[in-house]
DNA sequence: CCCATGACTGAAG
DNA sequence: TCTTCAGCCATGG
């Protein structure tokens, strides 16, 4: 803090914007950020999300519906479940209904 | 200032 | 269809 968070900060906001049983990819957020190719930076901030529990990381994936992220969360099984318990259908760690459930963080 | 890393994406072979 | 490469940009050493 005191500092300026920058990037993080922005990525933060969006994710917090994130619908209940919602999900979106580290692209979408990058392109509203504006750095559409900075999808790599997305994930980084997420990274750093982890000093901000009001950032709901575990409904950040990527284009693919693939839980890429999970092995970064407490458990394994967190990032998972914690969707499941959402509403969201995981199977294998790809979320099934990723193309019903997927948000841009444009509406 | 230079180099390495990172929860991604898309194109090319 | 799958694998590999390069681009992207901020943070840390």
């Amino acid at each position: 803090m005191s500092k300026e968070e920058g990037y993080f900060d922005k990525v933060y906001k969006v994710a917090r914007k994130i619908p209940y049983g919602r999900v979106t990819s580290y692209g979408a957020i990058a392109k509203y950020l504006g750095a559409a190719k900075s999808a790599r930076m997305v994930g980084w901030a997420m990274n750093a999300s982890h000093n901000d529990d009001t950032v709901p990381a575990h409904r950040v994936v990527n284009k693919q519906g693939l839980l890429t992220g999970k092995h970064h969360f407490d458990g394994i099984n967190l990032m998972q479940q914690l969707l499941e318990s959402e509403g969201v259908i995981i199977e294998n760690n790809k979320i099934v209904n990723f193309d019903s459930i997927f948000w841009i963080p444009n509406e």
